[in-house]
DNA sequence: TATTGTTATACTCTATAACTATA
DNA sequence: TATAGTTATAGAGTATAACAATA
């Protein structure tokens, strides 16, 4: 999406379409959206993370719920389903391939037998390591592509934390 | 999610557990992430956008394509896929429902006969003004929520501006 | 009676590949 | 042969409701 706002032909049946190099569409509405911009950078950051899978064969979901895990040891699957913003029922799937993998385990809490507490295994504990890299490259990436300075990047991630963590 | 870092007890299963209000979860990896911030904030804008359904009953997804043909009549489908960063294929049942509430229309292009021009019909339009106060809605309510100035907000949308418009 | 994790269901979204009709 | 749109399929993610075991 290059260069800035410019006029438009309404009548594009008649327009010759150059084949690779389409006219600039018009985003000006969309393009000053936070809630649509946000979904962009989302899109972009899964693109660069799928792309650089290394051994580990995780989604960024999964990545995301192992890395809570790793930082929350015997955490239950609610706090999880919280703490990664989704329901109770969609982690179970995830956390079904965590540890078909050996990457995590379920123990049932001795105090309270409904909860499930779950901790990574030395096998996720040796992947964390290969995620973690992954999501630095994220950064890395998203940084380089936009050109901003370090400061503006931590500016950013202050005014995304502002959303993230409000009250 | 509440407060900032504080040392969390490593053996949770024998902590008993307040129901409601949960002890702090360490977030401080992933609360640094652009690209896990970004996935978050679109979260909760399209918490937002649904809780604020009016008549229209689209979903996001929808009501950005919807948008998006507003702003470039007679757009082909490839360019709406790339204008909104996703597929040809996805865009088909996007249409699908869209042409079939009668909001756009899809026209083949005189020129050249694979082309399918897509615009508004008159419902279209109307439908676009509901949409259209829906996403300020969101704007909105995510700018009080986090307790943004209005220039945080701008400095926010132009920083985010220059991940989504690189090159 | 309420809560934790689970199962089940349905729908949206994503990712691919193959097909058609046009060029 | 290449392109635009479509179809088909499989998997991931989302949203609910209902269930079993436990409190």
């Amino acid at each position: 999406m290059p260069s800035p706002e410019k006029p438009r032909s309404l009548e594009r049946g008649v327009v010759t379409a150059t084949p690779d190099v389409a006219e600039p569409l018009n985003l000006s509405y969309l393009r000053h959206l936070v809630g649509n911009l946000s979904g962009l950078v989302h899109i972009r950051s899964r693109e660069i993370f799928k792309s650089r899978l290394s051994e580990h064969q995780l989604t960024p979901k999964q990545a995301v719920v192992l890395e809570f895990i790793a930082n929350n040891p015997g955490v239950s699957q609610k706090e999880i389903a919280q703490g990664v913003v989704t329901t109770p029922a969609m982690l179970v799937s995830v956390l079904d391939t965590l540890t078909g993998r050996g990457l995590v385990e379920r123990v049932t809490d001795t105090e309270d037998r409904r909860r499930t507490c779950v901790a990574l295994t030395p096998d996720g504990l040796l992947a964390l390591g290969d995620i973690k890299k992954s999501f630095e490259n994220v950064e890395e990436t998203l940084q380089a592509e936009s050109g901003m300075t370090d400061q503006e990047w931590q500016t950013l991630v202050t005014l995304l934390r502002k959303i993230t963590e409000r009250e």
